[in-house]
DNA sequence: AAAAGTGCCAACCGCCGAGTT
DNA sequence: CAACTCGGCGGTTGGCACTTT
């Protein structure tokens, strides 16, 4: 079932485009949409493949493509996502308006990163670099965030661990690993990961004046605690359902919340409690 | 002033899943 | 059910701009 090229290699135009590739391309999608782009371009007169011309429009000439810097408030939405959603950048992108995934990808990649990176063990300790931004200085203030970024650089961790872990295990041959890092992504996944997720979202309203662009998160929390764990599911839907089971949990997270930089032998303790249960359970066993 | 190094981002590449034939 | 097309996605890269030496 082998997957042919979305065009010819010859006779088509690779590189940046032209001020005039871009003026075909979006007189013909105001003409016509953009309904097949395989056909597109020859239609257009354009010498592109149709990939290069739907990712062109997307990525810049569509209209309600936003331009400039990131915002603190997207800043800080991007980081949030990303330690829920991982490198799933369309995602992201699709709650945040007028940005693209490539958009997105690219600033993290470039900017986020590299910040987490080096904020890595002394977020605690204000490094003069990571406040020389209006804008850093506003989220770091915000103690829910610096929460969701020693969580964010504790899951990468973690996830680069378990993958040598699980590479060393395969060249042993040994079937099971029941190490630090997996302990602290099944955590991340269980209840107790996701009602600090919920958490932190309601902390975030209460701390930013602009509670209403949070409040996504709040939907955000909720789905993702639906989808991943089906305990969840039947109290997702209302208020008291959803306050009970932070209730439930509250004391673990008070616990996180407050946890010092890297203190993972928190965690061994949990491992024994039935809660702590989460989908990674299924994955790694 | 020029060479080397670094950062950034637009664009490409290859893979995947869904839909169609 | 297999073969194929298409749109979409995430990872990677080429080249330009800027900074440092």
């Amino acid at each position: 079932m082998g997957r042919s090229p979305c065009c010819d290699k010859d006779g088509v135009r690779k590189g940046a485009w032209t001020p005039e590739e871009d003026e075909l391309l979006v007189q013909y999608i105001k003409k016509h949409g953009c309904g097949n782009w395989r056909t597109l371009p020859k239609n257009a007169g354009l010498l592109r493949c149709g990939k290069s011309c739907r990712l062109r429009w997307i990525n810049y000439l569509r209209p309600d493509i936003k331009r400039g810097p990131f915002t603190s408030e997207e800043e800080g939405k991007i980081i949030q996502l990303h330690g829920m959603l991982g490198n799933r950048w369309a995602a992201i992108a699709s709650h945040l308006p007028g940005r693209t995934d490539n958009e997105i990808k690219n600033y993290w990649n470039t900017h986020l990163k590299k910040r987490l990176c080096r904020s890595g063990h002394s977020l605690e300790a204000k490094e003069p670099s990571f406040g020389s931004h209006r804008s850093e200085e506003k989220y770091e203030s915000s103690s829910s965030v610096r929460h969701v970024i020693q969580w964010e650089n504790a899951r990468v961790e973690a996830e680069k661990r378990l993958s040598m872990e699980l590479e060393s295990s395969c060249l042993n041959h040994s079937s099971k690993t029941n190490t630090h890092s997996d302990c602290f992504l099944r955590l991340w996944h269980s209840e107790v990961g996701q009602s600090f997720r919920m958490i932190t979202v309601k902390k975030a309203e209460s701390d930013s004046p602009t509670s209403q662009a949070n409040s996504f998160f709040a939907s955000m929390a909720q789905e993702q605690a639906s989808s991943c764990n089906p305990k969840v599911q039947g109290t997702a839907g209302s208020d008291s359902g959803s306050h009970e089971f932070l209730d439930a949990s509250d004391s673990a997270l008070k616990l996180l919340l407050d946890m010092p930089d890297g203190n993972l032998g928190f965690f061994e303790g949990l491992e024994q409690n039935e809660n702590f249960q989460g989908p990674l359970h299924d994955r790694y066993d």
